[in-house]
Parts: structure tokens; sequence; C-alpha cells
DNA sequence: ACAATCTTGACCTAGCTAGTCGTGAATTAT
DNA sequence: ATAATTCACGACTAGCTAGGTCAAGATTGT
């Protein structure tokens, strides 16, 4: 498993945020509720994406978090790092190419493909995109519910 | 991290006996020495390659480790999995993708794709291939050293 | 003052990683 | 037979990471 639940929490609350957007704050709370992850938990990873400049928060009554930046200028890449550190899918890959340890490895070549396509997909892809494409789901199981 | 050491050196362990295809058994020792694997932990990996078929072991002296099938026929894919089971990457990527568990996640759609490239490559990949990329670069580590 | 909220850091547990080790079984050489 | 060589298999372990929980404090609104 590359990812660990500290990035799909994370994107799941920036998803969230960025669905509440000129709302006003959004708290911890709700934002656990709706996208069920254990709250004191998700804690650590709003404190994380804050450094990282992805949200503000505000404290006391009325308070709670919203996007410092719009939804479509923040990449999953860049989030995914934030919150899961590398994405390196194995430690050769991280070799000097034409180094001993590389050399050793036998498939860094073959993995370092697969890490510059996974990153350029993921740079691709904006938390907007998340949000339009939640939109569609609901959207379509609306459509259904009605029929 | 997706992989673990297990399938680097599980693959090294390959390679090394795809090079010493029709010279008779390869000692486990050898291949440790070589591949700069720990010998003991070694075991471990061979027996599991014995176990689906990538290899067979002969005991007693002049005993050792060969290749069960062509080099060229075994995938890069199949040889991961079997040394490290599944190779998703997030959790939800197992998830129907209708289902809640699914939509949940927000990212799901974004690592299917990921997931299914990175299961093409590493299908058209075998250790023949890896073991010519080692060829090619020790052609030419001989021909700076010749200069 | 008091209640609502976020902030921070300490702490905990289960399971995994990357091994080691010891005993035993098969094969071959003498 | 017996010794030497090599694999086979399972028990065991130390250290790390994942995935949390919890308590105490800071800040702000009423």
């Amino acid at each position: 498993m590359l990812l660990s639940t500290k990035g799909d929490y994370g994107v799941r609350a920036l998803i969230d945020l960025a669905k509440h957007t000129g709302e006003g704050p959004v708290q911890r709370a709700e934002i656990a509720r709706r996208r069920k992850i254990p709250e004191s938990y998700l804690d650590h990873l709003l404190a994380q994406l804050r450094r990282d400049g992805y949200l503000r928060s505000t404290r006391g009554p009325g308070g709670g978090h919203e996007l410092a930046k719009a939804p479509d200028d923040i990449t999953l890449l860049e989030v995914l790092e934030s919150l899961e550190g590398s994405l390196v899918p194995m430690e050769c890959v991280n070799e000097a190419p034409g180094s001993d340890a590389g050399a050793l490895c036998g498939q860094q070549w073959v993995w370092q493909d697969i890490y510059t396509q996974m990153r350029e997909r993921l740079a691709q892809t904006t938390i907007a995109d998340l949000v339009d494409h939640e939109r569609d789901h609901e959207r379509q199981a609306a459509a259904m519910y009605s029929i």
C-alpha cells in the first residue's frame, strides 16, 4: 500500500472544505462526521495541511477551517506529498541511475518510469476536479433515485 | 513505499538465475553474495518463488536453484504480486466504483487509472528484459573503463 | 466568566518489516 | 554407513509505522 489513511482522509477534508467555500469556517466535527474520519485523528491532518498553507483555521465559537487557496490551484500531487511524504514506490528509485545501488536493484528503470507517469497524473488532478467528479456522482445518484 | 525489500531482493534473485540459465543449479550463497542479499532472508523469498512455480531447487552437494520457466515468460507483475501480495496503491481502489466506500474516498477514480497503467507496464516487462538491461549497462561500464 | 473551538504534544497498541536461528531432511561423496 | 553439503521450514525477535486516543492549553465570541 503506497498511501496510508492520511492521504485519503486529508484529501477528503480538502474536498469537503472546497465544497463549502464561501460559507465561512467549517468545523472539524462537521468534516469528521460527513467524511467519516475519527475527529481526533483528523486534527493531525488539518494541522499538517495548515502548516503547508492549504488552509486557515480560526478558533473560538463560529471558528473552523477554510481553504487558503483556490481548489483548482491545489494539485493532488502536492497535497499527498504534504501528507504522506515522498511517494516513491520503491527505495531504489531514489538512487542515482548510474550508481551501484541503482544497478544492483535491477528494476530501477521500470519504476522510475512508473513513478514519473504517476506524478504527472497526480499533478494534473486538482481538488476542484475531485469536487466536480463528486458532484457528477451525486447528480447521477439523485437521477437514479427519482425514477 | 509500495514495495518492500522482498520485491526487490526476489527479483534480483530471479535475474541472477536467469543470467546463469543452463549452467546447472546456482547456490543460495552465491546469489546472496553477488546480489547483496542476507542469505537467511533470501531463503524465505526463494521458498515463495518455488511455491509459485518460478524456480526448482535441488538439495545436496552441487544442488541449488534454477529457473523453472523461460526468463521471457516471467513478467514483473506476476513475480511482484507473488512476493508482495496485491500492489494496490491505496485501500479504496479495491472498493466497487459505485459503492459508498468508493465515493467517500474521492480519489478512487484517479488511483484506479494509475493502478491500471502501472499493472500494464509491469505486465509488459519480463525478467528477460531486466537481464538485457543489465547486460547493456555492463557493456557501457566496460567501454567506459577501457578508455 | 463561560462556552465553543482549535492547538499541541504525549501516549498507546497492533501489526508489519527485515531479519536471525535452529533443527531437520535430502542428496552425494567416500 | 557416515560425513559433508545444501536446501526446507518454522519459531523467534527488535524496531518501526499506522492509526489512533487523550489531556491540557490557547483564543475568541457572548
